[in-house]
DNA sequence: GGTTATTATCGTAATATTGCAATATATAAA
DNA sequence: TTTATATATTGCAATATTACGATAATAACC
């Protein structure tokens, strides 16, 4: 039918799924990784420093901001952007926990 | 327009996007955690245990199998499918990465 | 050869995503 | 209060994704 049958997996499931299909496009690959460099920045900076227009920066913003990938705090008439550094960590947690468990013996 | 402008980034960030979409989906996380715990199985092992038909199984291990995310080996008439351990390695390398060189210091 | 088992491909319908122009909202400054 | 600045929301068109039935392809077995 088209639509993902979500209620068909774990919360888990559809959680790391959520979580990577906010990173699973290239604009906000490109957001995470200017925050990264800038530690914090506002949104106007964003759109200077990608190809797109401001109504889709913010889109994307919300997209990242509802993964709990990145922040948002209200300074004056702008807003301040940063990464939120513990989603980081468990979703490296996450895949070096499975390279551990990963057997090296393949089919 | 509703196309993503893979043009206006960097290879990485397209590769980088590429990776998590492969994952960005419930029935592939799943697969994922399966294959972690049976090591290695065939196709069909995976219809028994997903809730999905064959087609959409077979589909979706092809764009996993596209990302080297798993890989599969001809055994006689079916197909043995396994984890790419390091695939897992380096995306884990990648976020622990980002851990390490975020500051603490937010807006 | 014919049959069975296993997986892949095609076609297609339903839904989701991406991007932007136009517009709305909110705050600061004048 | 008006104006400027910064961000969010709405509506829409183009494209991508998801799922499955029908069918094809491949290999083992008789």
């Amino acid at each position: 039918m088209g639509i993902t049958k979500s209620e068909s997996f774990t919360t888990e499931q559809n959680e790391m799924a959520n979580l990577f299909k906010a990173m699973a496009n290239p604009a906000r690959v490109a957001i995470i990784q200017y925050l990264l460099k800038v530690d914090s920045c506002i949104c106007g900076d964003i759109v200077n420093e990608l190809p797109l227009a401001q109504p889709t920066i913010s889109q994307h913003l919300k997209e990242l901001k509802n993964a709990n990938i990145i922040q948002g705090t209200i300074e004056g008439k702008s807003i301040c952007y940063c990464l939120n550094k513990d989603v980081f960590e468990s979703i490296g947690r996450y895949f070096m926990g499975m390279y551990i468990k990963l057997d090296a013996k393949c089919c």
